[in-house]
RNA sequence: GGUUCCGUGGCCGAGUGGCUAGGCUGAGCUCUGCAAAAGCUCCUACAGCGGUUCGAAUCCGCUCGGAACCUCCA
C-alpha cells in the first residue's frame, strides 16, 4: 500500500472553494504547474513564500509516493505594464532604463532567482520552462482562438473575446464574478481602444517601434500577451488537462481566470482540475509589494540590513517562520514574530542534530509511551494530509522534540527499537524532506570544533580544581564570540555555535 | 461601488459543533558550583450583539474593524 493511500491528500480547491480529496488523473501520477516569477527584478520576501508553498505541496506528494513532474515557468517577457498602453513591457523597459540587452535582465534576475530558492533550500522544479522560448506555441494557440471565432485581430493585436466565451462558458467561474459586473465597474481607460469591450484581453501585442523584445508573428512583428504563456507551456508539459494549478492569490484574477477562459476555449475541456492558492505575507497587516514600497529582499532579511529589521536571520528560520502558517492564510511579517521563530527553529534543530546521534540504553518498554509516539508520528501524516497544514505538523514535532530532549536526558530508551525507528524516520524525514527544514550547524568544522575541545578541557580542569573564576572566564569568553558552552550532568561539554 | 476573505490569550499562529493546539514571552520548580540547555507546572483566549442547538471560537444574521482582488504584482 502506498503512503497517498493510507494517508489520502486533501486539498482546498478555488475553484470549487471546498477541500477535496485528491483524485490524481493517472493514480500515482500528479501533474502540477505554478506561476513562477517574471524576472525583472530581485524577488522580494512575498515572492519566496509562494514558491515556498509549492514547495512543500511538491515535497510532501512526492514523499507520499506521488511521481510529480512539477512545472514552475520563468516569465521573461515582461508582461504589459499598464492594461492597454502603449504596449510597454517590463523587462523592455528595464532594459531601456540600464541600456542592457533584454536577456541580460532576465540572466541577471533568473540567477538572483536561482540563487535565493536554493537559500531557502526550496528545490527546483522538474521543468522550468521560459515565455521567450515558447513563441511559436503562443502564436499557434493564438491563431487557433482566431479560428474558432473566440479571438479577432485588431491593427497587429489579437485579443480574447470573453463576450462570446461566456456565451456557452461561464467567465469568472474561478474568481466568483459575472461579466456584467466587471464590464460596468472597473475605471474607464483613457486609451480604450481597440478591444470590442474592456474585459477583452491580449493575445498579443503589436510591438510599438521603441520595444526591444518582439517577434514576428502573422499580425506582424509583436509579442505575446500577458495570460497565453502559462496557457501553452503548461498544457504542453502535462497535458490538455492536468491536476493541480498553483500560484498566488492576487494571480486568481485575471490571470488564472483567462487562463481557464483560453485553455477551455482552444481545448475544449477546462484545464485544471484543482487551482491551488497560497496567500500574501503582510507587513503590518499590508500585502508586502514593492510599489508599497515595503518589501525587502531574501538577503537584507539575511543580513538584517533593512530599516524594518532589527537583526538579520537565517535562511531557515524564515522558512520555519512561514511554515508555521498555513499556506492559505495571509501571514504577518514583524521582527517580534521572527525572534519567536528563530528560537522555536533552534530548538527543533538541536532535536535534529540529538536524536541522529542518540546512544540510549534500552530498559523496560513503556507501551502507553509506545501508542504515544506512534500516534505522533501517525498525526505528522494526517496533519499535512490535511491540505499540508504545516502548522499543526510542526506543533506535533514540537512535542516529538520533548520526547528526544527527554531520551538525551535520561540515556535511557523505553520504547522498543522497532518504535524508536519508526519515530526518529519520521521526524527526521518531516524536518528533513517534507518540511525543508534542514539542519543548520553555523559554520561547524573540524579545525573549530578541535579548538573549542581544547578549550573544553582547559574548562573541565579548572572546574576539577574549583577554579570557577577560570571555568567561567573561557565559558564567558566563548559566550561573547558566538559559541555558548553546556555543561552536561556527568562533567561532559557541549557546545553551540549561535 | 462589486467580488472574496479575515478579526483567537502579552505577541505570532492552528483550529470548521462537544475533547490541551503549538511556538515565543512572563512566573515558579527540578537539575547545576553558578550559568546555559533540558524537563515539569502555571498564565485557559476566541471583535460586539442577536439567533439556531442539549451544547458554538466553529453554523446563521446584523454591527464594528482590517485585508486582498476588480490595474502590473507571488
Amino acid at each position: 500500500m502506498k503512503l497517498y493511500e493510507q494517508y489520502p491528500v486533501f486539498l482546498t480547491n478555488s475553484l470549487t472553494g471546498k477541500k477535496e480529496k485528491l483524485e490524481t488523473q493517472i493514480p500515482g501520477f500528479v501533474g502540477m504547474y505554478v506561476c513562477g516569477p517574471t524576472v525583472y527584478n530581485y524577488v522580494h520576501l512575498g515572492n519566496t513564500r509562494t514558491f515556498l508553498s509549492f514547495d512543500l505541496i511538491a515535497r510532501y506528494l512526492r514523499f507520499l509516493g506521488y511521481h510529480v513532474r512539477y512545472v514552475r515557468n520563468i516569465t521573461d517577457v515582461g508582461h504589459l505594464v499598464g492594461d492597454v498602453d502603449e504596449g510597454e513591457d517590463k523587462i523592455g523597459k528595464k532594459a531601456r532604463l540600464e541600456q542592457l540587452e533584454p536577456m541580460e535582465i532576465v540572466k541577471r534576475y533568473t540567477e538572483d532567482f536561482h540563487t535565493v530558492m536554493r537559500q531557502f533550500n526550496i528545490l527546483p522544479p522538474n521543468i522550468e520552462p521560459t515565455a521567450t522560448a515558447h513563441i511559436i506555441e503562443q502564436i499557434n494557440i493564438v491563431k487557433k482562438l482566431i479560428d474558432l471565432g473566440l479571438a479577432y485581430e485588431v491593427n497587429g493585436s489579437v485579443y480574447f473575446d470573453v463576450k462570446k466565451y461566456n456565451q456557452s462558458h461561464h467567465y469568472g467561474i474561478l474568481s466568483g464574478r459575472n461579466i456584467e459586473e466587471l464590464m460596468e465597474s472597473g475605471r474607464d481607460l483613457d486609451s480604450q481602444d481597440e478591444k470590442r469591450e474592456k474585459i477583452d484581453f491580449a493575445l498579443w501585442k503589436k510591438a510599438s517601434p521603441e520595444h526591444i523584445m518582439r517577434w514576428p508573428s502573422p499580425w506582424g512583428e509583436g509579442f505575446p500577451g500577458w495570460h497565453i504563456e502559462c496557457t501553452v507551456m503548461s498544457t504542453k508539459y502535462l497535458g490538455e488537462t492536468f491536476d493541480i494549478h498553483g500560484g498566488g492569490m492576487d494571480l486568481k484574477f485575471p490571470h488564472h481566470e483567462c487562463e481557464i477562459a483560453q485553455a477551455t476555449a482552444a481545448n475544449g475541456k477546462p484545464p485544471v482540475r484543482y487551482w491551488v492558492h497560497s496567500n500574501m505575507l503582510t507587513v503590518n497587516g499590508q500585502k508586502m509589494s514593492k510599489s508599497l514600497g515595503n518589501s525587502f529582499l531574501p538577503s537584507e532579511l539575511f543580513s538584517g540590513n533593512h530599516k524594518l529589521l532589527e537583526k538579520g536571520y537565517s535562511p531557515m528560520t524564515v522558512r520555519f517562520f512561514m511554515l508555521q502558517s498555513h499556506y492559505s492564510s495571509t501571514l504577518d511579517f514583524s521582527n517580534e514574530a521572527l525572534n519567536a521563530a528563530e528560537k522555536g527553529f533552534k530548538k527543533l534543530n538541536n532535536a535534529l542534530t540529538l536524536i541522529k546521534s542518540l546512544h540510549l540504553q534500552k530498559t523496560a518498554v513503556n507501551t502507553e509511551t509506545e501508542k504515544v509516539l506512534l500516534q505522533q508520528a501517525d498525526n505528522c501524516f494526517q496533519n499535512m494530509s490535511d491540505d499540508f497544514n504545516t502548522a499543526k505538523t510542526l506543533a506535533v514535532l514540537f512535542e516529538m522534540a520533548s520526547q528526544i530532549n527527554s531520551w538525551a536526558a535520561a540515556k535511557q530508551l523505553n520504547v522498543s527499537e522497532p518504535v524508536f525507528e519508526k519515530f526518529k524516520f519520521t521526524y527526521v524525514a518531516m524536518m528533513e524532506e517534507v518540511l525543508g527544514l534542514k539542519e543548520e550547524t553555523g559554520g561547524n568544522n573540524e579545525l573549530l570544533a578541535g579548538t573549542v575541545n581544547v578549550l573544553i578541557n582547559l574548562r573541565k580542569k579548572a572546574r576539577t580544581d574549583k577554579n570557577f573564576a577560570l571555568s567561567d572566564k573561557i565559558r564567558d569568553d566563548l559566550k561573547a564570540i558566538g559559541i555558548q558552552l553546556k555543561d552536561g550532568k556527568d562533567g561532559e561539554m557541549s557546545y553551540e555555535i549561535e
